[in-house]
DNA sequence: GCCGTTTTCGGCCCGACTGTTTTCAGTCG
């Protein structure tokens, strides 16, 4: 099993503590932590690279150090620096490093004079006073840091962005009901970028009085506690989820958006440049280095536009490569929502939807979609009351009749099969060919190793009647692992046979995401974005696939389902070899 | 350790807040 970027990217993380807690260059420090960073966000698996003997120095911020290192963990399964650098250290260190509120001098400190290895001897360490006889420590700051630890766990949690979104919707409108004299007030940070999940909300808004509206955001019945308040920026917490508020006045609205919506690896990029040009870039605006003189930009557009960059949408800003291509003018329009012409994958209460075909359709048509698929479970799945032949055959015929009745949208009757462990269907070659739309998805044996999995979806694709693989990976946010497939070889499977890959937008599934997406993209593999609705309201969800795709870097013509009917049928019939 | 429409060497993003301090280190984003 080869290792993944994510793992990869924790071990430079921890590399850069380890480095840093040695007092070595600070600048060293950084260079592993935008390595981290970088891999992070790659649509690439770098263990596929080095199988392919890719160069991984093209990767910006990957020099031939850090390749190397790349190529020793890739290969060896270890990384023998970080190993000795580990070693080296006293034991509990990088643990101790995990709780917020204590950085490497803290950690380093804490583990080697009072010999603490684990979180629970930190938290008797923190009661009993000895951390705070610790030089630069105290009583209130221990206390802080035992507070955190006790109330939300040594290690930040991160949520899905769906369950952040009504949190932050939530705390705009009380805090607008106190405010009248706020202004604008939009989330920034990753919650705008519309990564998957999110570690913390950020909030900007606009007053003529920042500090009453700091005071009233402090004062919020929501609020359980305050972390920082002051003058030009208060946090606090919200249901446990850290959530932060910068206020300033109007004309530096853009500048102080553009900041905080990061991301962090983008920004320094931005400031970078601009240091280049002699300029110096705040959340306040860009000042002249030489005359002082400082630009204020009351929107994100002009002030790309003042460093000679096309505007960069927010879910582009990943630290990769999209400051240069700003610079040439080759940001390209990404997809939107309005795009989206049709739905491809929609359960009703015939099998585990909640709706009846009636509701699911009426509302399609409301939302202005011009075509959707009925794609109700298979006979397997049983727990999902998946239909029988007979069943299925009879649902057919109701979901045409009903559309022979609509001029306004085009029904398709289709099915979400299952994908069976040998890679069969779970419905015969026939049923399928008299459907209009089929899904194959992988519901059951989820545990397959990786050459049985990934076997198991390339023999769905190749099957001529699927045309969309529904939930490649399977993942459920915070529940389930993804599968064992080999994306990467799924991928140019899709190429071959010609089937598409859906984005599911479930809020817990997000599958395929956003990395993926991208690779699907350069690949050519054509993707669909569908909503897998259970019941009408899921219809909203195509926001957060949208977001996927707009990481991703997908136009609307990556997309099917941007296509008028005709089109989006004679697209998936001509691409599927029959 | 990385990188170059100033540079293959000499730079490397910017600020808020807190607590422990008499001027700032540490942490965070």
């Amino acid at each position: 099993m080869p290792i993944t970027n994510a793992e990869i990217a924790e071990v430079f993380d921890r590399l850069a503590a380890l480095v840093e807690i040695e007092g070595d260059s600070p600048f060293k420090v950084r260079a592993y932590q935008r390595a981290a960073r970088t891999i992070t966000s790659l649509p690439v698996e770098l263990s596929q690279m080095v199988q392919e003997t890719a160069d991984l120095r093209a990767v910006k911020g990957i020099g031939e150090q850090i390749a190397a290192k790349i190529h020793e963990i890739v290969t060896t399964g270890q990384m023998q620096s970080y190993e000795r650098k580990k070693a080296a250290l006293p034991e509990g260190v990088l643990t101790i490093l995990e709780v917020p509120g204590i950085g490497p001098k803290t950690a380093y400190r804490i583990a080697t004079d009072l010999g603490v290895t684990t979180v629970d001897e930190l938290e008797r360490a923190l009661a009993d006073g000895r951390v705070a006889a610790l030089p630069r420590m105290g009583e209130k700051a221990t206390e802080s840091i035992l507070q955190t630890l006790q109330t939300r766990g040594a290690k930040g949690k991160r949520l899905p962005v769906s369950l952040t979104l009504p949190i932050a919707e939530q705390v705009i409108a009380a805090l607008r009901e106190r405010c009248p004299s706020l202004k604008t007030l939009a989330p920034a940070g990753s919650l705008r970028r519309f990564e998957e999940t999110v570690g913390d909300i950020d909030l900007m808004g606009t007053s003529d009085d920042p500090e009453k509206v700091l005071d009233a955001f402090a004062d919020l019945p929501l609020v359980s506690e305050v972390l920082v308040h002051g003058p030009k920026k208060a946090s606090v917490l919200v249901k446990g989820m850290q959530i932060d508020l910068r206020i300033v006045p109007e004309d530096q609205f853009g500048s102080l958006m553009q900041y905080f919506t990061g991301s962090r690896e983008h920004n320094i990029q931005l400031r970078e440049l601009a240091v280049r040009k002699g300029l110096s870039i705040n959340e306040y605006g860009i000042t002249h280095v030489d005359t002082g003189e400082m630009v204020a930009f009351s929107d994100e557009a002009s002030l790309y536009s003042y460093l000679d960059l096309q505007y960069i949408p927010p879910e582009l800003r990943q630290g990769l490569d999209e400051i240069d291509l700003a610079r040439q003018g080759a940001i390209p329009h990404l997809i939107e929502e309005a795009d989206l012409l049709g739905d491809l994958h929609a359960h009703t209460d015939q099998s585990d939807g909640r709706d009846p075909l009636e509701a699911m359709i009426q509302a399609a048509r409301e939302r202005g979609l011009q075509y959707i698929a009925i794609t109700d479970h298979s006979r397997s799945s049983t727990i999902a009351n998946g239909l029988n032949e007979d069943r299925l055959r009879h649902h057919v015929q109701h979901i045409r009749e009903l559309d022979s009745l609509l001029p306004d949208i085009k029904v398709l009757a289709g099915s979400e099969v299952d994908i069976r462990a040998d890679g069969t269907m779970d419905y015969s070659d026939e049923i399928l060919a008299d459907l209009d739309f089929v899904v194959g998805s992988v519901h059951s044996a989820m545990e397959q190793d990786k050459a049985a999995m990934t076997r198991r979806v390339v023999r769905a694709m190749e099957n001529p009647r699927v045309d969309v693989i529904g939930h490649l990976t399977c993942r459920l946010l915070g529940h389930r692992h993804p599968t064992n497939a080999d994306v990467e070889v799924v991928l140019q499977a899709a190429l071959r046979t010609g089937t598409a890959v859906e984005i599911n937008c479930l809020p817990h599934r997000l599958d395929i995401k956003d990395t993926h997406a991208r690779r699907a993209r350069d690949l050519g593999v054509p993707m669909i974005i569908s909503t897998d609705s259970h019941k009408f309201e899921d219809y909203s969800q195509a926001r957060l696939g949208i977001g996927i795709a707009r990481r991703a870097w997908c136009e609307p013509k990556h997309v099917l389902n941007t296509l008028p009917l005709e089109g989006f049928l004679a697209s998936i019939k001509g691409h599927k070899r029959r």
